[in-house]
RNA sequence: GCCUCUUUAGCUCAGUUGGUAGAGCAGCUCAUUCGUAAUGAGCAGGUCGUCGGUUCAAGUCCGAUGAGAGGCUCCA
């Protein structure tokens, strides 16, 4: 007998080799019909594989991530098969599941699939589900793993298998086709019930560019119809709040492939957002004593030879620009640290001035590759919120945590709450891609972790994704439809100091080194903006958006008075401006609501009579008749709320 | 940079098996002077991204290239 404990605490006795299923039949005949996953003992497990233990067991249904999980790797599995018969002699990468669905990495040896053919693999994945082909696990040796998959010429997975240690190989069948895989599965294939293959792309074999391009295939599969539809609407909305076609649409920022491609084009529009963001931050950085300063837009090359980012970046650059002069060479700034080193460098500096803190909005060129660009969120001109704070080490820890408090301030001002903290650090099997001495490294990197627990964040810690010079703790926002984006970054800096010997005297009257702090709570404003877009669908803040309200007068014969309702809301502070096109009401209305002007002020004789004005919000219809003062203060009081967060 | 795909008027899109282009919106003109999401009529607007090839004939087929989309790699 075993005895199997549940998530309640309680404990029943079961028959030797019970499986998760059988124990949920037990329970109740529509727990057995739901259920998707189980663990034992906290590991994944097939449904139908025998308990052999004592084990504490939990079921898993469709609304929980490990139950899609499943759901989606045994999804790949299917289509792993419907492409093996579709497509005889295909060779199979790997098949995960990942955050929304699934993809399989396949080789189809020079042929290729297009859009067009998804519907015959989604055709041919729904018949072989509905045969109810069962996920059959045999467990087997790297002998005999090796053998079969020389004898299919899976060249992939022969690669995996020999990177496994014997005795813990598995295969997993469903119909034709078997696969290498540590499960676990469904218990059948026959509760697929939606299939729809989303996309079609290239992806290098194990991440690295110097192998082979494979095909990737990805997918998405539901128990329910209904599911699948409800999905393929959720995405048909997320891509609405795309901040390129919103910036489009609301007139913010172009692009034009006679500038250059990642070059944006900030319109009038735009740039009031901009700047107004800007003005914000310049505001809460004054609070900490930041001092603003501005510097080129090109650099002699000498000065990234200096920093190190010519050895690093500078083949991949834009390259240097030359002038009459014979032998000068310039660099476009790809970043602004050196420039603020320089700063620092221009006389000596007493322990008590320190910190000294230098913010700019820097903008910065960067040579990103074509197939990066990426709207606003990716491209090859951008600026900055970028300040460098030159500290002691009794200051570092203070300073640094001061920097998260800007962060968090500004995500909490601008309605972020699905941020993530990550904390990137070193991969120290990679040495080569890093400068600076290992003591150093451990330093700054144990200043990040600390500072980061001090501040009670929830992080995640990445290696290999510190910057050359430094570890890092970024913060990643998810955009429309669900990539991240780096935007704020903290990152502490040992080595830029000690390459510009920047130096301070200190109390003991002998020399030191600074440490620097690199961080842009923004990231870019260019990315920044892009993430704040899409998460707003361009219905800004009313502090931060352009038009705060338009005056619609009924008709032409009230343009005079909507005009002086302008001024007088101008005088006021408020952004407003009045459309006297000879449009019907109706229309400017509907023009006012799309552009996502937060308030339209009607009016016409009554309101003239009365001076008053009949105010619209947008999204949300007549709000009735205000006088203008009491207008001009509902806006005032809703700007100073939104800014007291 | 790599893989797959897209590229027609300012915008969103039609364009059948190759026979030198259409709509709606926006724009302009005129009429209308309007009460909470599109007033009506008329006019104008395109060397079909660019370059080259096949063909009697190319928006349509082929090649190169620019730009864009979704991924991969990269991201100071």
């Amino acid at each position: 007998m075993r005895n199997i404990t549940f998530p309640d605490g309680s404990v029943k006795s079961y028959e030797d080799d019970v499986t998760p299923l059988q124990i949920a039949e037990s329970i109740s005949p529509r727990l057995a019909s739901d259920v998707l996953a189980a663990s034992v003992n906290g590991a994944m497990y097939d449904l139908k594989r025998p308990i052999n233990t004592d084990a504490s067991v939990k079921f898993y249904k469709w609304e929980d991530d490990e139950a899609k999980n499943v759901f989606w790797h045994s999804s790949a599995h299917l289509m792993a098969e419907a492409i093996e018969v579709l497509y005889p002699g295909t060779k199979f990468g790997i098949g995960p599941a990942i955050d929304n669905g699934f993809y399989y990495d396949i080789d189809l040896e020079g042929k290729t699939i297009s859009d067009s053919d998804f519907k015959k693999i989604e055709d041919k994945m729904l018949e072989l589900a509905r045969q109810k082909q069962e996920f059959a696990r045999k467990d087997v040796s790297k002998a005999e793993a090796l053998e079969l998959f020389k004898e299919k010429g899976d060249e992939y997975k022969l690669e995996l298998i020999d990177e496994l240690e014997d005795g813990t190989i598995s295969l997993y069948s469903c119909g034709q086709y078997t696969d290498l895989c540590r499960g676990p599965h469904l218990k059948d294939t026959s509760v697929i019930k939606a299939i729809k293959i989303t996309s079609v792309a290239g992806a290098y074999w194990r991440g690295d560019e110097k192998r082979p391009m494979l095909t990737r295939i990805y997918g998405i599969t539901f128990p329910k119809m209904k599911l699948l539809k409800e999905y393929l609407a959720m995405m048909e909305e997320a891509k609405k709040r795309d901040h390129r076609k919103i910036g489009k649409e609301l007139e913010l920022f172009a692009f034009s492939p006679k500038v250059g491609a990642g070059l944006p084009l900030w319109l009038p529009r735009g740039t009031e957002l901009r700047s107004r963001l800007e003005a914000f931050l310049i505001k809460v950085q004054k609070k900490y004593h930041y001092l603003q300063v501005m510097t080129p837009h090109i650099g002699q090359k000498e000065l990234y030879v200096t920093s190190g980012h010519y050895a690093k970046y500078g083949k991949d650059s834009f390259q240097p620009i030359h002038t009459p002069q014979k032998g000068e060479e310039f660099l476009l700034k790809p970043m602004n640290c050196p420039h603020h080193c320089e700063i620092y460098r221009l006389k000596p500096h007493s322990y008590k001035e320190l910190p000294l803190r230098y913010a700019e909005f820097g903008t910065v060129y960067r040579y990103e590759q074509s197939g990066e660009l990426h709207g606003l969120t990716r491209v090859r001109g951008f600026t900055q919120d970028d300040a460098h704070i030159f500290c002691r080490p009794d200051q570092l820890m203070d300073e640094f945590m001061k920097v998260v408090d800007i962060v968090l301030y500004i995500f909490k001002v601008l309605d972020f709450p699905e941020y993530t903290a990550q904390i990137s650090l070193r991969d120290k099997n990679n040495k080569e891609k890093y400068i600076g001495s290992d003591e150093n490294w451990d330093k700054s990197e144990q200043a990040i972790i600390e500072a980061a627990k001090a501040k009670g964040l929830k992080t995640t810690t990445k290696y290999g994704e510190a910057a050359f010079y430094g570890p890092k703790l970024d913060f990643m926002v998810k955009d429309a439809i669900g990539r991240k984006w780096q935007l704020g970054t903290i990152q502490v800096d040992y080595n830029l100091p000690e390459r510009f010997e920047l130096e301070y005297i200190g109390e003991d009257d002998k020399k030191h080194r600074p440490i620097m702090i690199h961080r842009a709570p923004f990231g870019s404003m260019e990315r920044f903006i892009a993430v704040l877009i899409e998460n707003t669908a361009g219905k800004f803040p009313l502090w931060l958006t352009p038009d705060q309200a338009i005056i619609l007068p009924i008709s032409e014969k009230y343009n005079e008075y909507a005009k002086k309702v302008g001024e007088l809301l101008n005088n006021s502070d408020i952004r407003a401006s009045v459309d006297d096109r000879n449009e019907t009401i109706g229309k400017k209305i509907r023009d006012s609501e799309l552009k996502r002007i937060p308030f339209s002020l009607i009016v016409g004789e009554k309101e003239e009579n009365t001076s008053t004005v009949s105010v619209r919000k947008q999204g949300d219809g007549d709000k009735g008749v205000m006088t203008i003062d009491e207008f001009a203060k509902v806006v005032n009081d809703a700007v100073k709320e939104e800014l007291s967060k």
